[in-house]
DNA sequence: CCAAAAGTGTTAACTCTACACCCATGA
DNA sequence: TCATGGGTGTAGAGTTAACACTTTTGG
């Protein structure tokens, strides 16, 4: 054990729904074995430091961004030449805002910052592309028993919006009919007086996801769950 | 990050099923802080060894035991002084086995290892009640969806074994009828010709899981999931 | 023959799936 | 007025939930 000198970093897979696309955040390093190349934002952990800040740290001092969700999502320590400096054991975190809701902007630890939509990404270095993979199936998972499509979304959106936006990261087809009934039926969706055109037609109903009332609902016993069409 | 010196362990949640109870193992500490405490097992990782392979060897030098299945838990890093003599970050691995099928004795690196039935666990050292905890949580909600509860039976068994697997893990009653036509109904257990008798009464068919089968279902999209009654 | 556990089927309630037409708006 | 997307209901299929008696064995 005295010889062990691993190093432990976070990175955080952050996806961003924009454009009908999903994205996903990357920066391009300013320092280590990679310089100038496109990679995962995180960095090593401070000694006194929680994994979970270390996350945030990372996040504002390389990309200005403070997330609406963020959960740890696999710790990588498998593969020994992951690093090809030294032996470094990553915990990855899965992140999840809307990118509206932020500016994103190269600060103090990046050279630059940008959203790649997840399916135009082929390799990266480290093992980068394998966590993002695996933050894919999570999220995509996920969407179907948490409602964590919101955080991704207008706090104000039309149905259309959660439509899309389902369709698009879960790579098949819904039913509108019977996906609107099943999401109205859970009652944490609030109706509001305004309506929203999306290009021409018929513009749509405004909602708001009604967080506090999913909690409630959630504490006495409610699953939100969804099969599709 | 030249400062960080944070030393990298894994800790397994391994639970046993027998005796119509859901144990978990834990070793008697031969070293460390809480020496002569109970503890789950687990160590330091090696500076060249892989998470995983720490999480057998460790198994394997302070209980004997080599499992029959095992995944990553979760991470647990966010509290700085989880180990009182310096920080710690701990990789939980979740493992399950027959107890049958081991023999648990302390090898090179324990004082004692033991089977502890879980709903008896009160306090542990570091954060290992936390760890179980997370660990009972995945068990219990991947009992709905992958077929894990096998891992933890004999090789044949009858009917009434498996609900009362379910029963006892998932701390609720469930219909054996229903229960039965379900579980049949995926074509995942093939009936012997054997039958065996569980204390008094009738004698039940013996069955066993096709692994193989299930594999090659999973392959073409079947997906095993239990909804109770 | 009694106690204990195994085995078995049906019905009603519910949920899911499939599917097509009219409506409101902007261009 | 046309193109675009929004809004809506129903019937059939499938699934789940609830429920009780007979069978086989060991004691």
């Amino acid at each position: 054990m005295k010889d062990q000198n691993i190093k432990l970093a976070v990175d955080a897979v952050v996806f961003g729904y924009k454009d009908d696309g999903l994205f996903v955040l990357l920066v391009k390093q300013k320092y280590g074995p990679f310089i100038n190349q496109w990679v995962l934002p995180g960095g090593f952990v401070k000694h006194d430091e929680a994994l979970i800040d270390a996350v945030y740290r990372e996040l504002l001092e390389e990309t200005n961004v403070e997330l609406d969700y963020l959960e740890q999502l696999y710790t990588f320590g498998d593969d020994i030449k992951r690093d090809p400096r030294f032996r470094v054991v990553s915990v990855a975190y899965l992140g999840l805002v809307n990118p509206k809701r932020v500016s994103i902007k190269p600060d103090t630890d990046a050279l630059d910052v940008a959203w790649f939509r997840v399916d135009n990404i082929e390799i990266l270095p480290f093992d980068h592309k394998l966590i993002i993979d695996k933050g894919i199936e999570r999220l995509q998972s996920k969407l179907n028993y948490k409602p964590i499509g919101f955080d991704l979304l207008d706090d104000e959106f039309v149905f259309s919006d959660l439509e899309n936006l389902y369709r698009t990261i879960l790579c098949r087809d819904i039913d509108r009919r019977n996906f609107r009934k099943k999401i109205l039926s859970f009652g944490i969706l609030e109706e509001t007086k305004k309506v929203k055109s999306v290009g021409s037609g018929r513009p749509g109903k405004v909602y708001t996801f009604n967080k506090v009332k999913y909690k409630e609902l959630e504490e006495s016993g409610f699953v939100f769950e969804i099969k599709f069409a």
